[in-house]
DNA sequence: TACGGGCGGGG
DNA sequence: GTGTACGCCCGTA
């Protein structure tokens, strides 16, 4: 038919991005409701075809017909609300490995289906009841093969004004680099704040929202003034609300960002909106749970950044704590303002024009960086999104394990397979408590050494889990021969045939990874580099994650053997390697999970790349041992208290001079810059020319600067958090003491701010305890600093192991050199 | 050593 | 609402 034939009908067909989906009542019946970007802007289609159900099994030998007949008898009246089976309808599902008829039982409202899963149940000739929990929306989008973030052509007929979904259809056409970015807007808000400790809408009012869009830079304030450009004084808390509302309404951004939104700013609106009785059908606020809240807005995506970042988005970043100003500067290289939002209730009190203005300022800020870290994290939000088939505010909330898991449901729906259901408490409490062997790491022998290659399986669980067929569904205790048996003795093993979903959907993903990779070798545009880069980081999630998901006591496919079988496998593959590598004449100075060291000796690195093809040839097909990298020196140092090798301690430095650290705790806050320095300085200069000598001298030298005050005092400080009130600290710890020293000095100081100290030297000569002598870092100078306190209890223990791998005992080391001076032993705390 | 409870971010 | 985070740190028995 062509296209004009259809709009003939009175149909019209619109092309848009699908950006997420809910569901309503109308008439005590389920309408669908889909939310669409567009060319045009945001549109929402309805579609009142789509009916909530479950799925029955049935017991062996049970009369189908008689179970039906019961079944639609089924109904069950409360509340003034009716739930009733409307019909039963026959399905085949697979279940575990089986082939079976289900009954799939529909209901005529989503709430029917756990408001009538008891009796369902109970029913005689029922065996077991599946996908009773499944959110309807998303139960829409499995059935139908949608996802969100990928782009349809939707035909509607428009209906009393409402657009309604008569077919829908994918387009392949648009590729990424031509996809639709949907707009965005940036949140945030300050609230005056009568009491620091206990901040509460009930009594708190808001006194300015920010709102941060590609064209849209507004604050707006409670209160009167004179407006400019960017600042709206709305004279009241409630003008202000309703003006937010008028603005949101106005420009319909598909996607509202915000940092602790959900805790905070979000439910904070939410509830000043219902206190001050403002009445408003532009936003919906659904707060939906009781514990940590969500909230979600109808129409809208909202993404509180701060929850995904914390869960997902921020793993691997460094980051110290996850404050909107740490996040920032780490990612987007720009921080908050320098003020203290809690000074604004001041300026409110006596009514400080120009002060509440830079508050204003610093608001918009908070809304911009917010702004942009969601333009960041965008792409991998959408890929995720797409690739799970969630909406955007869905993913955002999730943990690895429940990615996992809702990729695995739409595995599971896509083959026809059963979701198995999730386990009862009690189920969970037994699982939680079974163990197993983990990971392979091999105890160095400490010291120094030349000419390191390392080598690693690329995506080793992930690829064990592909090669072996590991699922819920394929393990075996039995003995057979057509399967993959688990290397420990008595741990059963996998049967070949059929592929089971969990292996399959993971070997689909590594493939799609290396189809990614591929295409970003080539030529791209920034924008589609940038959503291929994600995809590749949501592919690889989901791989790494499913280890660990197949032994989540909450998971529905959980299975302990199979946890424990892939830590097995892989076990049993790295100590082939060491076991070849050793039998070839290298020599295996380390091993962790799944990587080797080892050093070359009289081999060449040409050698070494033969090795690796060698042991791919006897690799099954997923699996592969890469050569990581060739390192000219690294150094593995003595653990703490063991006369052993430390596992996870090592530095590498490479043909270029770059150094890889591993497991030296060089980023913690509550090292001085100074220890951290003078740590990377004796590693760097040991292992340039791989001369103990030298890094002792440096060491001195540093000392002896330390002890001449030829410092940069800001390398003293040290950085605490505080974590609550400073008046509740039971015991005064340095910190505390510090802060009370801060508030004493500057002013108030509250909790979440970190304090900066310098240990300074006894002005009694009785060696107080630490707590009695911090002093500020503005108030540090040459001869006040403690440079025992610093030479002992910070250089020396971050560079002791060091020197002890190569056999020198910094103490007498540093004893005889320095003739008369003592250094240790002469200090207690 | 096990566990129970609270916190994180936000103002 | 066909779904209720989670991992860490602290104090206490």
């Amino acid at each position: 038919m062509s296209k004009s034939n259809e709009e003939f009908e009175g149909r019209k067909k619109i092309e848009g991005t699908l950006l997420n989906t809910d569901y309503f009542l109308r008439e005590g019946k389920a309408v669908i409701e889909l939310f669409f970007w567009t060319d045009a802007g945001k549109i929402r289609i309805e579609d009142d075809n789509f009916e909530p159900y479950l799925l029955v099994e049935i017991k062996d030998n049970e009369r189908i017909e008689g179970i039906v007949k019961e079944l639609e008898k089924i109904r069950n009246d409360e509340k003034n609300k009716e739930h009733y089976v409307t019909k039963c309808e026959f399905v085949k599902r697979r279940i575990g490995l089986e082939n079976k008829e289900f009954i799939k039982v529909i209901v005529n409202r989503p709430s029917s289906v756990p408001a009538l899963k008891g009796i369902i149940r109970k029913t005689k000739g029922v065996k077991e009841i599946y996908e009773y929990d499944i959110p309807f929306a998303f139960r829409y989008l499995l059935d139908k093969g949608l996802s969100c973030f990928n782009d349809y052509s939707v035909s509607v007929e428009e209906k009393n004004e409402r657009l309604m979904l008569k077919r829908i259809q994918e387009i392949n056409a648009l590729n990424s680099a031509e996809r639709r970015m949907p707009n965005a807007i940036g949140i945030d808000i300050e609230t005056f704040v009568s009491n620091e400790d206990e901040i509460k809408p009930e009594k708190d009012p808001i006194l300015m929202i920010s709102i941060y869009g590609e064209k849209l830079k507004k604050i707006l304030i409670a209160g009167s003034g004179k407006d400019t450009e960017m600042i709206e004084w709305c004279g009241n808390e409630k003008a202000m609300l309703e003006r937010l509302f008028e603005i949101i309404n106005a420009e319909q951004p598909a996607i509202i960002f915000g940092y602790n939104s959900d805790s905070f700013d979000m439910s904070y609106i939410a509830r000043r909106t219902e206190l001050l009785g403002i009445k408003h059908n532009e936003i919906e606020f659904k707060d939906s749970s009781k514990g940590m809240p969500i909230v979600k807005i109808k129409g809208y995506a909202h993404i509180d950044l701060y929850r995904y970042i914390r869960i997902a988005g921020g793993r691997g970043l460094n980051l110290e704590n996850y404050s909107l100003d740490e996040v920032a500067n780490k990612i987007i290289g720009k921080g908050k303002n320098d003020l203290n939002p809690l000074e604004l209730s001041n300026a409110w009190r006596e009514n400080n024009e120009k002060k509440i203005i830079e508050f204003a300022i610093y608001n918009l800020n908070d809304a911009e960086i917010t702004y942009e870290l969601g333009e960041r994290f965008l792409p991998s939000i959408s890929e995720l999104s797409r690739l799970i088939c969630l909406s955007p505010e869905d993913v955002c909330r999730m943990s690895f394990s429940q990615l996992v898991e809702w990729y695995l449901m739409k595995r599971a729906s896509q083959e026809k397979a059963i979701i198995p259901n999730k386990p009862e408490s009690e189920e969970s409490y037994e699982r939680r408590k079974r163990r197993f062997e983990g990971a392979f790491v091999f105890q160095p022998t400490p010291g120094l050494y030349d000419n390191i290659v390392v080598f690693d399986f690329r995506s080793l669980y992930p690829s064990i889990i592909a090669s072996h067929n590991i699922s819920t569904e394929t393990f075996t205790n039995k003995e057979c021969e057509d399967c993959y048996t688990v290397p420990d003795k008595n741990q059963g093993g996998f049967i070949k045939k059929p592929t089971g979903l969990v292996s399959k959907s993971i070997k689909d993903i590594l493939k799609q990874r290396r189809e990614v990779k591929a295409r970003l070798k080539k030529d791209l545009d920034e924008h589609e580099k940038s959503l291929l880069k994600a995809r590749e980081q949501g592919l690889k999630t989901l791989a790494n994650s499913m280890y660990g998901y197949l032994a989540y006591e909450r998971a529905r496919w959980y299975c302990y053997e199979c946890a424990r079988a892939v830590a097995s496998f892989a076990r049993y593959y790295i100590k082939d390697v060491i076991s070849k590598a050793n039998k070839e004449g290298f020599h295996v100075i380390y091993s962790d999970t799944d990587s080797i060291f080892i050093t070359l000796k009289d081999k060449t690195k040409e050698e070494c790349i033969d090795f690796v093809e060698q042991i791919n040839k006897e690799l099954p097909e997923e699996m592969e041992l890469e050569y990581e990298g060739f390192y000219k020196r690294g150094i593995f140092v003595f653990a703490k208290s063991f006369d052993k090798g430390a596992k996870k301690r090592y530095a590498l430095i490479d043909e270029d001079g770059d150094i890889n650290i591993k497991g030296f705790e060089v980023i913690r806050r509550n090292w001085s810059e100074i220890g951290k320095r003078i740590q990377m300085g004796v590693l760097r200069r040991m292992l340039e020319k791989g001369n103990p000598e030298e890094a002792l001298d440096y060491l001195k030298e540093e000392i002896e600067k330390i002890r001449k005050g030829e410092v940069d005092f800001k390398e003293l400080e040290i950085r605490t958090k505080i974590t609550k009130n400073i008046n509740s600290y039971a015991n005064i710890s340095p910190h505390v003491a510090a802060a009370k020293r801060a508030i004493e000095k500057r002013g108030k100081i509250g909790a979440g701010s970190i304090i900066s100290y310098i240990v300074a030297k006894s002005k009694t000569g009785k060696n107080e305890r630490i707590s009695e002598r911090v002093i500020l870092p503005e108030e540090c100078t040459k001869d006040s600093y403690d440079e025992n306190y610093y030479i002992e209890k910070q250089i020396i223990p971050a560079v002791e192991s060091i020197f002890k791998t190569v056999g020198i005992d910094i103490e007498s080391a540093l004893k005889s050199k320095e003739s008369q001076q003592t250094l240790l032993g002469f200090y207690s705390d």
